[in-house]
DNA sequence: CAGATTCGATTACACATGTAATTGTCGCTT
DNA sequence: AAGCGACAATTACATGTGTAATCGAATCTG
């Protein structure tokens, strides 16, 4: 599967906010917030470009970048492979250790809750 | 935080498997698994030594590696990574995630709802 | 004791990544 | 038409990573 580093991702995250966009569109949502200069955008990109990640249209005399990998596939991967290194792939172990932690927020519960409820309802 | 990189928390799942170990005990392990000489295994415990992930005690003429990074912390730390980047830091999101893509098992759920139960319990 | 063996330490090297600067090329402006 | 400005593409460069080979020192062995 397409690997992509963590800079590339912020990038991905604005086109998959956003939709289609430019370099110049991506930086001005990243280029104060990553600290980035301009450059540094379309660096990565090309390097996305290159991966197949994204592709580009051509628009006038620049390029529209649209996301060609999607966003729930992408989240899906990384989260199974962290799940698979450090919980033998399965997320409750993941849920125990945060409560264990006390990084389960009141909504987190809540929420788990629901969802449990849903999933024996439909069962 | 101390940065484990991939290969390098390979062998910290060794050592915090079986405790403090020597290079060719880990090689032992991993060898053959990740089809890596014994000179990559030193690397790498000379990568952590360094990074200050591991101890090493003289023992004769050779040195038995102990692990100082709590592999809970780690876990926890890799996890709130990987929960804060994708899913803004709540881990509900992501359990539904999984429960959309079909990568739930029973025993997750059962769990979970056990999980569920206890902390409504003694709240 | 001298050579062989065994360790860790040092060095190696290609590729990925973060972060740009520079270059080349269109198109706009006067 | 000539220069200037705006873009993308190319090049750059340090650091991290995967994956070792080699070196130097200590130890065992004959």
């Amino acid at each position: 599967m397409i690997a992509i580093s963590e800079a590339e991702s912020r990038v991905m995250g604005v086109l998959w906010a956003r939709g289609a966009s430019t370099a110049d569109e991506v930086f001005a949502e990243l280029g104060a917030a990553e600290g980035w200069q301009e450059a540094t955008v379309k660096t990565l990109l090309n390097r996305l470009l290159k991966k197949g990640a994204v592709s580009a249209e051509s628009e006038g005399r620049r390029y529209r970048y649209a996301p060609t990998l999607r966003q729930s596939d992408w989240v899906l991967e990384e989260s199974s492979s962290l799940i698979d290194r450090l919980f033998n792939g399965r997320v409750a172990p993941l849920v125990a250790h945060f409560s264990q932690h006390g990084r389960l927020s009141q909504s987190d519960v809540d929420e788990l809750r629901r969802l449990i409820a849903e999933i024996d309802g439909d069962a």
